[in-house]
DNA sequence: GAATGGTTAAAACATATGGTTAAATCAAAA
DNA sequence: TTTTGATTTAACCATATGTTTTAACCATTC
């Protein structure tokens, strides 16, 4: 259950105006109006709580980066077969998206647009361990359960199979005449046939 | 050999600044002031050629949609396999994304952000003839030459694999620690890795 | 209930920004 | 050379927009 708009403190209610207008407009196209009438609160209480756009963006941006990393990369510690990892990456990632469809082009949209500096500010700390599944993929080549293969090819495979569908998801209805239902029945789908492709392009 | 700027008239330097300035920063990032400076010439003159921002983005996003649809269309009307059709599609389409890198991001951002009403005027009778390729598939696959597959699967498996890469760019590179010569060089690669690995897929 | 301190809003402010105007410039025609 | 029409510019305009100010409001404390 969604907490009501009334029961949400003025600085809550900012904050998920401030997601849904930013989301829906980036970084540029947002009006800090746009926040305050959504939020139905008065443009200096944006400034009274976040000093300024720029906080205001910088917190939000925060937030939805979050919802941008994968929930399961603890899942690459876990002791399970390559082929197992990257059935439930697929699986959960494209599953988290779905909750989230609008998320990914907004984030690699900004990165694409914002400083360096900017982005180095908000994102430390935040890289994934990945030397321990590279480790385990070397092990599984040489074992010859896999073939060899560049590990960022196989990144490159992974993340643009589950994540490009919703960044290209307007243009995807426009050529294809879906609508937001059959979409994401075919994103349903393809949490199957996504890992099934990976897997057998891997296998030996 | 590029025009130098002396030698283009007017005209030709808005538009190759106003594509430079759309591109890196978007309709809503986007300063007619930046334009004028980037083309060496006075703000007015931008409104002079072209009445108004509007109409200037909506002649360049015109022309950047042209530099996104692949240019391998036609090969689809052919005599040849599918296996062959994909093969040639996905080299030829990351080599002419790789001529224009920054295309992607910017047409599915602004698809995502334009109204549709404004899309809609744009993009009118640009529809890929694709009848024919359906039921070239179709047959293959009563044939048993390649698997039962969902065509709009397929559709997204190679768009997907062509063109994520190019949009999550910045992010790939920041994560990876890549340079922009590395990145090229795994799409050169990837020129072959992909169509094998969507073969592969589909062939029985 | 007066005082206090945090919260909210209306209005004002400064600047940015898309667009316009009117004059200057320039090249070609007469 | 003069005229004419297209091109280019500087200055200006109106509005949008992020931000600040000032005062009203409101709950809590003394």
């Amino acid at each position: 259950m969604v907490k009501s708009k009334k029961d949400q403190s003025p600085e809550e209610k900012i904050l998920t105006a401030a997601k849904k207008v930013f989301l829906a407009k980036g970084m540029d196209g947002a009006r800090m109006q746009d926040i305050a009438d959504e939020a139905g609160i008065n443009k200096a209480l944006l400034h009274y709580y976040f000093r300024s756009k720029e906080k205001l963006f910088e917190t939000i941006f925060l937030e939805v980066a979050n919802a941008f990393v994968p929930k399961v990369i603890k899942l690459f510690e876990e002791d399970t077969t390559v082929f197992e990892k990257i059935e439930i990456f697929c699986r959960e990632y494209i599953n988290q998206i779905m909750q989230t469809p609008y998320v990914p082009i907004f984030i690699l949209n900004e990165i694409n647009k914002q400083p360096e500096a900017f982005l180095k500010k908000i994102l430390t700390g935040r890289n994934i361990p990945v030397e321990k599944f590279l480790a385990q993929l070397q092990k599984e080549i040489k074992q010859k359960i896999i073939k060899p293969i560049e590990p960022v090819q196989l990144l490159l495979n992974v993340l643009s199979l589950c994540l490009f569908p919703f960044v290209a998801r307007p243009m995807i209805q426009l050529i294809t005449g879906m609508d937001k239902n059959s979409f994401m029945a075919v994103m349903e789908q393809r949490k199957k046939e996504v890992p099934k492709l990976i897997i057998e392009s891997i296998k030996k």
